[in-house]
DNA sequence: TAGTGGTCTAGACCACTTC
DNA sequence: AAGTGGTCTAGACCACTAT
């Protein structure tokens, strides 16, 4: 519990250190109070920045949050929803429910909904090379925010040909049981495959507010394109919370 | 290029929004200059720790990166490589390939490995369950780093019971043509299914300095089984860099 | 009201890079 | 040698939380 002049380390960073060491053999479990900048100043003897970059270092890592006035904790992490690729069935859609949904409340999770947007825009590049069609066509956009136990998740941005929706409940707020992809089935274009790419980075300031991140939380932006056997049907964009999703894949060996 | 002091956003944060709306309006390109802090005092006249918070949080972002006594640069976008389910294909195994050197020469890049440890380990809990043996029984690790343009971009552990592998090549340094799993199917494993999971999060310490990372870079956790119809043959945890790998997976329609 | 996190200023020293 | 990022100290003020 101390600062080692000789060590090549900053003070700050072998204070992060130990407190990091106290935190992952479970001394510190989550929840609980991380000691104040006051108190590891006088314990170690810093000035309080050093004592401030030591937590912010932890924080970064997502290992400590901090709640203004309040303190340093611990972090808790919430509880993780795995998407499967079965969340894509036809089985769900019959069920009444949307993909996410069914996930949520396998989970046992409540689950809902707040649509930001239903637009005709014109093509982002990405979306009109799915489509090929033309870079700035219109397209009808459906974007909106998903939310489990209350709290946001989930971006996400639906883009479809103007064809393909116009007359059906998918230009609506609420697109009925099953989700839009029902509708679409019911529309004649029966779902054939699926695609799905993953990267994970760091959220912008947007994302940070508007799924609510706390420092240290990674994201995930998942594209998925829907196929008919006609070609793509529906492109998707979403960014997700990364601490709140897993993403489970099975599959055959690939000849 | 001024600070405003009746926005409620602090100084710091001001700054740090003009300049990412820079870097974002492509004014200031991928390794181009980010002002110095001694310049952003200048301009907008605040105190060295306030330029410096500003730079801080764009670093956290991912946006931009520093080289001690160079300066700030609008960060480069390392080359993505784009993993698919395809790699596993036995077609790549009998082209003398391992899944993840297919990847990197598909796009072009060199490949390379490196063995941190071969050895015989107690199970952890989550190995020891998808093998269904009880927890701590003996089974052997296989520990890697991967390289690709001489870079460090994952870490990996592959891990197998001791009959499996026991006299096959997958004990030693090197695999042979195809990697660990033409081992394991000349072996009479074959292989007919995959699972893979995936989570988004910071990276430790740890594997900051084992994967050269920058701040404001994610990393990827990739779980995988590879299965044979006896079971769970292989369990592979891997840990990647986030903004060097994005993940596709395509899948028929489920019932 | 006391304690806490958050931000800022001002000045200092170091190690590194660039020229 | 000049400029840069990185870290530290010391002291200040604010807004928020807990009691």
């Amino acid at each position: 519990m101390a600062i080692d002049q000789s060590d090549p380390k900053s003070p700050a960073q072998q204070i992060a250190d130990q407190l990091r060491a106290v935190i992952r053999s479970g001394d510190l479990a989550p929840g609980d109070r991380v000691p104040s900048t006051s108190q590891l100043m006088e314990t170690y003897g810093v000035a309080y920045q050093t004592a401030r970059n030591a937590i912010d270092a932890l924080k970064g890592e997502g290992l400590v949050e901090t709640r203004k006035g309040a303190g340093a904790f611990v972090r808790r992490l919430p509880p993780m929803i795995r998407l499967g690729s079965d969340r894509y069935s036809r089985a769900v859609r019959d069920g009444g429910k949307a993909p996410f949904q069914a996930e949520a409340e396998t989970a046992g999770l409540t689950w809902s909904q707040e649509i930001l947007a239903l637009e005709t825009v014109p093509a982002p590049a990405w979306v009109a090379e799915w489509f090929d069609i033309p870079a700035g066509t219109e397209v009808f956009a459906r974007r909106r925010r998903t939310l489990l136990e209350g709290v946001p998740t989930q971006l996400g941005d639906s883009y479809y040909r103007l064809e393909v929706v116009e007359g059906t409940a998918i230009m609506q707020e609420d697109t009925g049981p099953g989700g839009g992809y029902a509708r679409l089935e019911e529309r004649g274009h029966k779902l054939t495959r699926f695609r799905e790419e993953l990267a994970s980075r760091q959220p912008t300031p947007e994302e940070v507010s508007a799924l609510r991140l706390s420092r240290g939380t990674t994201v995930v932006e998942l594209h998925r394109i829907a196929f008919s056997e006609a070609g793509p049907v529906e492109v998707f964009r979403s960014v997700l919370a990364g601490d709140r999703h897993t993403f489970a894949y099975e599959f055959e060996a690939p000849a």
